[in-house]
DNA sequence: TCAAGGCCTGACCCTGCGTCAAGGTCAAGT
DNA sequence: ACTTGACCTTGACGCAGGGTCAGGCCTTGA
């Protein structure tokens, strides 16, 4: 008679494995001996290998006992059913590999490579980290919710940023990123914003946006405007007293 | 400001995965509101979609931390790292889909298919079923011991059988399997086995076995003989009067 | 006779959450 | 004012396949 541990080995198991498998049923409990020692015979031996290897093969434990059973019509479909399962996860793994290949550290991460050479380009036309940072956030965000039309608004936003007047009126923007709501470059701020937006809405009247972001993916972006300025509200109540709404989704307040 | 499910369907994740990661200490938990409701900001958002972006990657959990405060050197590394990882786990993968493709349902369970022929041959001569249970159960402890030296020992095996002899001894032995200890056929069979033994002595005189297996298995091999064959005891202290004691590995008495 | 080592059960640990349970909160409709 | 249904809270168990203690009994060899 063998001992646990002997069987163990003669399988090459661990001696937690065997009673692991007595706990989940797949091998039946053995006879104690009088101390409450378990006792194996031989065939306890074949039993285990046979598990193992079914284990060993990559089938769960919780098929082994089905598999054990099955005549060869029922072992062969659930070998393919195995096998399917197996290759969801290489697959899983592989798109895994091609992910995490393509991930960069740092403020690039969760950036589409369009969304760093645009952060990189405000950079070099001297905008302000603060700026650069809401911007990234909010292009993640973009990202994360409209993973396939991204590209297009970033190209659209790429143009923008190469425009003369919206760059300087942005530039200056930027400088009052951490201003007091009393400021007085405010008002006039709001003045040029509000200028280029109707200069903007005139050109573009009838035409609809081609890409349009949905009313919460607008509100979470407003919200991360918000969060960010401390003068926004500010801003936000002198375009309102021009006739505009909203930042991200700019609107004509409707009479 | 959000709710817990607002954040989650920003960031494309469930309820219970924000909350598991502010119990991991991935993302800080947000002030609550007067009833206790986290509530979040939108910059949670971004930290939310970071994390999920790394996971989706691939990357555990518990390497998050590190990976959001990494420099480039050190997510390069630890991006290494975790594409090693998953190249692990995707061979093994591999290796358990070569191996189920090879496995066959019921007794050839754990069998390398020379055995497979091997028991299939023993049907075709005759043999009782139990008999070749047993054999089949001896080959597949001897290819878990030794997987390596199975085919070889087999090879000898396929051969004995093929031995005009011994496979009438074996077929008679067969006869056995049920009998009781006092029948009167086990004396003559235990003659029989002793004059072929020793003959096959004579001719392998010097010749050491070229596949010797471990005593352990020996052991083990004679266990299950015994367990299977309830004369096996008389039979081995018949050969015992005869001079041979073992029956995997039976050798002379030593003197 | 004593120490080492084997055996027993029970319990917690890992991953990445899913899924109750049992209750408090909020907004809307009646 | 009341109800309903959706949402929020914490706590806990479950999954796969065991690893790794802890605390205590048993056996075996010196």
């Amino acid at each position: 008679m063998l001992t646990i541990s002997q069987l163990a080995s003669y399988a090459g198991v661990t001696v937690r494995a065997v009673r692991h498998y007595h706990a989940k049923g797949l091998l039946p409990e053995p006879e104690r001996d009088h101390s409450g020692y378990r006792r194996y015979d031989a065939s306890a031996v074949v039993a285990l290998i046979r598990i193992r290897t079914l284990a060993d093969a990559g089938v769960p434990l919780s098929r082994v006992r089905e598999l054990l059973a099955a005549d060869a019509d029922e072992f062969a479909g659930a070998v393919e059913d195995i096998d399917r399962q197996l290759r969801v996860e290489i697959r899983e793994r592989q798109r895994h590999r091609e992910r995490i290949s393509q991930l960069a550290a740092g403020d690039s991460l969760a950036l589409p490579p369009e969304a760093v050479a645009y952060l990189s380009r405000m950079r070099e036309l001297g905008f302000r980290q603060q700026v650069i940072d809401i911007e990234r956030d909010s292009w993640i965000m973009i990202a994360a919710q409209m993973p396939g039309e991204a590209a297009a608004l970033m190209a659209i936003k790429h143009a923008q940023i190469e425009n003369e007047t919206l760059r300087k009126l942005y530039l200056d923007f930027g400088d009052l990123v951490d201003c007091l709501p009393d400021d007085p470059r405010l008002p006039s701020l709001s003045d040029r914003v509000a200028t280029f937006i109707e200069a903007e809405a005139v050109a573009a009247a009838g035409v609809e946006q081609e890409q349009p972001i949905s009313d919460d993916l607008v509100a979470l972006l407003d919200a991360a405007f918000i969060e960010s300025f401390p003068c926004a509200p500010r801003l936000l109540e002198l375009l309102q007293e021009r006739g505009w709404t909203g930042w991200t989704n700019i609107r004509r307040i409707a009479q």
